[in-house]
This record gives C-alpha cells, structure tokens and sequence, in this order.
DNA sequence: GCCAACGTTGGC
DNA sequence: GCCAACGTTGGC
C-alpha cells in the first residue's frame, strides 16, 4: 500500500467538509499539474493520506482512503486532467504542522518540506511512520 | 500583500 | 528546442 498527501486551502475545501462527505467521499477534482495528476493516476483503492490545510492552518490534520481510483476529472472537459476519490477516516489527535515537520531532521527529505508547490505528493513508509507518532497515534 | 519557486506558454 | 514572459502556489 502507498500514502499520499493531499493539499487543501481550508478557505476552498477544508477537512470538516470532507469529513461531511462522510463515507462516499468527495472528488479530488481540479488538480492542474502534471506531477501531482501522475501521483493520482498511481494511487489504489484502499491508499491511505494526509490531508494537509495550506496557507492558513498549515498542518496535517486528518488521513484519508482512496475510494475511488484515477478517473476523468469532471471539472473539466480535458481529457489531460484526471483525479480519484477520498473520504476522511480519522483526524489526527495531534495535527502536525509543516513547522513540525521542519524540525525534525527525518523529515528533511519529506515532499512537503522540499517540494512546497505540488499539491498532491507521495509520503514515504517511514515519514508516514513518523507523523503518525507525531500525531499521536500508533501507525 | 509580497515574493520565491516552479510550471506552462509561446515566439523564435 | 531554447528561453523569456507570465501565471500560480503557498510560505512568510
């Protein structure tokens, strides 16, 4: 199984409304970039996430399931664009906050920290390991 | 609100 | 295929 971790400006589309959407899910629709589509493409039923509140909050504060694999985006009429589904399982007992995330040195390498820009990222085995202790909670 | 980083577009 | 111009993201 791989893990992900989904950007999202709370001001747009914040963690209690995808907790809303409940178990159905929401589409992750309106990625427009290359690398982050590709991350998508790559994902599989049952993947889990991080959803991260950019801009204002700027911390990870729940995970997510992939519920639905890569399919043509609806936002568009682009055939280049597509996206899956995700539904929230579990806030984070403690959110962890990209100062965190700064500040631990396992974690230097972490997309998050090095790549700012790309919405939609890959966490490796072992930084999902630490943001779960992080975070309290056991992976 | 500013600006650095980065991606995309389009002229040549 | 290069690169300048431009647009967007997102931290500060």
């Amino acid at each position: 199984m791989n893990h992900w971790l989904f950007k999202s400006e709370p001001d747009t589309w914040s963690w209690d409304q995808q907790v809303a959407k409940g178990a159905a899910g929401e589409e992750w629709g309106g990625v427009r970039n290359y690398q982050a589509r590709n991350n998508m493409r790559a994902m599989r039923l049952g993947d889990l996430g991080f959803f991260y509140h950019s801009n204002q909050g700027k911390e990870i504060v729940g995970i997510v399931e992939v519920c639905a694999e890569s399919a043509p985006d609806s936002t568009t009429d682009d055939a280049r664009w597509d996206c899956v589904h995700i539904r929230a399982l579990r806030p984070l007992p403690r959110p962890v906050t990209l100062e965190d995330c700064k500040a631990e040195p396992a974690l230097a390498g972490m997309a998050l920290v090095t790549n700012t820009r790309l919405s939609v990222q890959p966490v490796t085995p072992e930084e999902w390991a630490i943001v779960c202790r992080m975070a309290g909670i056991e992976d």
